[in-house]
RNA sequence: GGGGUCUUAGCUCAGCUGGGAGAGCAUCUGCCUUACAAGCAGAGGGUCAUAGGUUCGAGCCCUAUAGGCCCCACCA
């Protein structure tokens, strides 16, 4: 028996106790089975100091969507879940529990500062799925992985050590950024650039045996400290003599040449740019073209080192000052302007970066790029929407090595020893205390590697690689990631490359990515803005479900989206408007005697039959059968081809347009009727669109349809894990489509007409359906009873001319019939004749309209014959509507 | 400097390979009709940024221009 629902949808009373069901029933659990067709997705893993935000909803909503639709429809549906160790986040986050508690990292050491680390993690890394569970996410959580658990760990190390082997992995001198505050290099891409306001020194540097001096500006002056020359474009004739000779490092008692060098800008500055190589990229490589020395003037704090003279040990700020003064009054000091200028800054702490020139661990790019990109270039990966190529092929083409090293404890650490004797290296699995080559003793390399590179094995290494597992044999290669546009370079390319690497094989078929999630003025939610939605609070106000539809809904592949309430509110309102369908369906059989479905098809032998339909089934239901079958088989479309967006609004359009305001209000007066005889075919329609439509909208809300599914079936199963409809061509009733449009339509006109005519709804009329065609009269006949009262009739009177109608009757005309009803006392006739020259505008515009390309030779000529009968039929339907609606003018003048 | 993307109804956005401009919200007018007022019925509202071009036909393809946003590189 059925139970009665609330009269409205209340969220939070079903999501924890049915997400706790499905976990108990282990729905989410997916196992090898050889006899299905596997399906995975990894789960890009959220950062353990992470809280569920926007985007992470978002990306999470399009993973469940896709691997419960997947699983409905029978594959062996995994998808993995997991959390990534996000080094500098965490250890950021540690070290400043620590200074609370007024502890410092280095007193910890190494050791113990992990320890605290992983307490960290145990305590709050699991914040994050917890939170993921509220949205409803059928990840597999028995398989869960961190990327620092042992198995992630020992990828790590196997794929550092291949790629050293290889020769693809080097240490080497370069010039990195450097973050003083976290004491660690950063990849490029972790630097922001911000534009800040600082200035441009103009300085001296008096040229060695003459009286002059030349002239550099700089926006940095305390880097001259470690400058080894100066330099000039070798086409800039104001210098070129000047090229060779010395000139004076003032206030470093140290003399430095001129050099010529085609990178220097001459319309910029002075057009002499001193060369710092040890501080700057660009001096940098002009350092190495000329074989300047590499003077380190900075610690690791970016205070002066001992290269600094005087200025050692002051900060770089502090000496930047002093210095200045001090050229001052040496009258080196010609100018200072104001600039603006981009500084590079650490992305998560803010701090200004330093280039450094350190020694680092490298990954070499050159030639494990090239697979990856051909593999989009060839197809064999196909990113979504397709316009992400370019981006993708922006940085193929411009790759540069991977700076993977970094100056953290919290991480994989670098398996490479040295020993403290003679300096030998070894890379190595196990660790190795004795130098093979002196015996002294060797220590570990103390760095740690970029989250990335631990990220970039994700899709293999959660599935059990190294190691040769089931797992990874049948699930791998995965089918999709989904993720956003913004992380391509840092994680997309590296899985990408990893993969082929490792695997000899793409990570995934398919990326869909998706945008970044706004606020409703389009700005980027941040916490310095304080303009975040938090997920959390969606749900608990709204539900999961109608989070999940907004996110989903209203925006294209790829593109950004705004998030403001009124949208939840509206999926809310979605959710209630199926909740209370169901409620109207449940109450028309209270028993539950009607089962729904049991449509079976009998494929032998190519030919297919339905049995299970009821034998009474009107043309209404008809309809609703086949127009709910080709949804079926446009969403399924739509999803398979990832248009998740596409596929629900067709659905919820069906559901509440055509299912709801047409189909339920058509079905009301034989379920109030006493003696209707296809009472039960109309609840058996009911009842089996509704679960279709359940199901189709299951993936995409799935609180609300296993809640409604389970009521309406009386059953402790669950819509999650039942089929997925498919289109049945048995059902497809193109006649009564037509003959239920034909009514539609006039019902919508009899609805302007009155509010047109300004007639209440509870005054009724007689309505005349008149029309010669035989065939359009049956299908009134056959729909009189929801006719009249869709209509607002009194009583429905079909014939094939107008005897007996009143000439004062207000008239409207559609395709093959025109509709009269008396209003009697109520007409004006002026306003009826308004109204109907209106019409005959409108008509008179179309057929202009069509006669205007079926008589232009060209378009008749070249454009496809289906056009061309399109509108030839378009042509005589109106004008047949055209010609009664004159007549009807006639007869009123 | 390189690349991407956007400009469609008051607002937020759809519009798939070119074939009569759509949705949600907002607004206006009626309805508390026994599933739902978180609802129902109806209505108004758009030279699809601008200028050219291709085409029988352009919101969609091409070129240029203007403005917005994003990513990358980064000039000392």
């Amino acid at each position: 028996m059925s139970k009665n629902l609330e009269k409205n949808y209340d969220p939070s009373a079903i999501e924890e106790r049915l997400y706790q069901k499905w976990l108990e029933k282990k729905y989410f659990h997916a196992e090898v089975d050889r006899s299905k067709k596997p399906f995975t997705i990894v789960m890009p893993p959220p950062n353990i100091t992470g809280k569920l935000h926007m985007g992470h909803a978002l990306d999470n909503t399009m993973q469940d969507i896709l691997i419960r639709f997947k699983r409905m429809q029978g594959y062996e549906a995994l998808w993995v879940p997991g959390t990534d160790h996000a080094s500098i986040s965490t250890e950021v986050k540690v070290i400043n529990a620590l200074k609370e508690e007024g502890i410092d990292k280095n007193e910890l050491g190494r050791e113990g500062f992990l320890k605290r680390t992983w307490e960290w993690k145990k305590q709050y890394g699991g914040t994050i799925t917890s939170q993921l569970k509220k949205l409803g996410s059928s990840c597999d959580w028995d398989r869960e992985r961190f990327t620092m658990d042992e198995g992630c760990s020992k990828a790590v190390q196997t794929v550092f050590i291949n790629l050293y082997n290889k020769g693809l992995i080097y240490k080497g001198s370069r010039i990195i950024n450097w973050c003083p505050v976290c004491k660690t290099s950063i990849s490029d891409a972790e630097v922001e650039y911000e534009e800040q306001a600082g200035h441009f020194w103009h300085i001296k540097y008096p040229i060695v045996g003459s009286d002059d001096a030349i002239i550099i500006a700089t926006t940095r002056p305390e880097t001259l400290i470690g400058d080894s020359a100066l330099a000039v474009n070798p086409a800039d004739d104001r210098y070129k003599d000047l090229v060779g000779k010395m000139v004076e490092l003032p206030l470093m008692n140290r003399q430095i040449p001129i050099i010529a060098d085609e990178y220097v800008d001459m319309e910029f500055g002075t057009g002499v740019v001193k060369i710092t190589p040890a501080h700057d990229p660009n001096d940098f490589q002009v350092g190495k073209r000329h074989n300047l020395p590499e003077i380190n003037m900075l610690n690791d704090d970016a205070t002066i080192n001992e290269n600094g003279g005087k200025y050692a040990g002051m900060d770089r700020y502090e000496a930047r000052k002093a210095m200045v003064a001090d050229l001052e009054a040496a009258g080196l000091l010609v100018k200072v302007e104001e600039h603006v200028h981009n500084v590079g800054t650490h992305d998560r702490c803010k701090t200004t970066v330093e280039p450094m020139i350190k020694q680092q661990w490298f990954v070499k790019m050159d030639e494990l790029i090239k697979p990856a990109a051909e593999a989009v270039r060839n197809g064999d990966i196909q990113l979504m929407p397709e316009r992400m190529n370019k981006t993708y092929f922006n940085w193929t083409d411009n790759i540069r090595d991977w700076c993977i090293s970094r100056q953290l404890w919290w991480g994989h650490r670098i398996p490479a020893y040295y020993c403290d004797e003679c300096g030998e290296m070894v890379v190595s699995a196990d660790e190795v205390t004795v130098c093979p080559k002196c015996g002294g003793h060797m220590t570990q390399d103390p760095d740690t590697l970029d989250t990335w590179f631990s990220s970039a094995l994700w899709p293999f290494s959660t599935l059990g690689w190294p190691d040769n597992t089931e797992e990874l044999s049948y699930f791998y290669p995965t089918n999709v990631l989904v993720t956003g546009y913004d992380i391509i370079f840092f994680w997309v390319i590296r899985m990408i490359f990893s993969g082929y690497e490792h695997m000899g094989e793409r990570p995934f078929e398919k990326v869909l990515f998706h945008g970044l999630v706004r606020d409703s003025q389009g700005r980027k939610m941040s916490k310095s803005l304080g303009n975040g939605i938090d997920p959390l609070e969606v749900i608990d106000k709204y539900g999961a479900d109608a989070l999940r539809l907004t996110l989903i809904t209203g925006n294209a592949p790829g593109n950004d989206m705004r998030f403001y309430w009124e949208r939840v509110e509206a999926s809310r309102n979605f959710a209630n408007k199926v909740w209370n369908a169901s409620r109207f369906i449940m109450m028309n059989d209270p028993e539950g005697r009607i089962k729904p479905g049991n449509i079976k098809i009998n494929g032998k032998g190519g030919s297919s039959s339905v049995y299970g339909l009821p034998a009474n089934l009107t043309p209404a239901d008809k309809w609703i059968l086949s127009r709910m079958n080709k949804v079926v088989a446009e969403v399924t479309e739509n999803m398979e081809k990832y248009e998740l967006g596409i596929a629900v609004s067709k659905l919820q359009d069906f559901i509440w347009d055509e299912f709801c305001d047409w189909y339920i209000e058509m079905v009301k007066p034989r379920l109030y009727s006493d003696n209707d005889t296809t009472k039960d075919a109309a609840v058996w329609t009911l009842k089996t669109v509704l679960v279709d439509a359940l199901k189709l909208l299951h993936p995409y809300m799935p609180f609300v349809t296993e809640e409604i599914f389970c009521n309406l079936q009386d059953a402790e199963e669950s819509i999650m894990i039942s089929d997925w409809p498919v289109y049945k061509k048995e059902l497809d009733f193109a006649a009564d489509e037509n003959a239920i449009e034909t009514i539609k339509n006039a019902v919508r006109n009899i609805r302007t007409l009155r509010t047109d005519m300004n007639v209440a709804p509870s005054r009724k009329a007689k309505v005349y359906v008149v029309s010669e065609n035989a065939a359009v009269r049956d299908i009134f006949e056959n729909g009189k009873v929801f006719f009249a009262t869709l209509g607002y009739a009194s009583e429905v009177i079909i014939q094939s001319d107008k005897t007996g109608i009143d000439d004062d009757a207000v008239s409207t005309v559609i395709p093959e019939a025109v509709i009269y009803i008396p209003f009697a006392e109520l007409v004006d006739i002026k306003a009826e004749i308004e109204r109907l020259e209106k019409e005959e505008k409108r008509l008179n515009g179309e057929i202009a309209r069509c006669n205007g390309m079926l008589n232009n030779e060209k378009f008749t000529s070249k454009a496809p014959q289906a056009k061309i009968d399109e509108e030839k039929e378009k042509l005589v339907k109106y004008t047949q509507m055209l010609e009664q609606v004159k007549e009807r003018l006639g007869q009123l003048k």
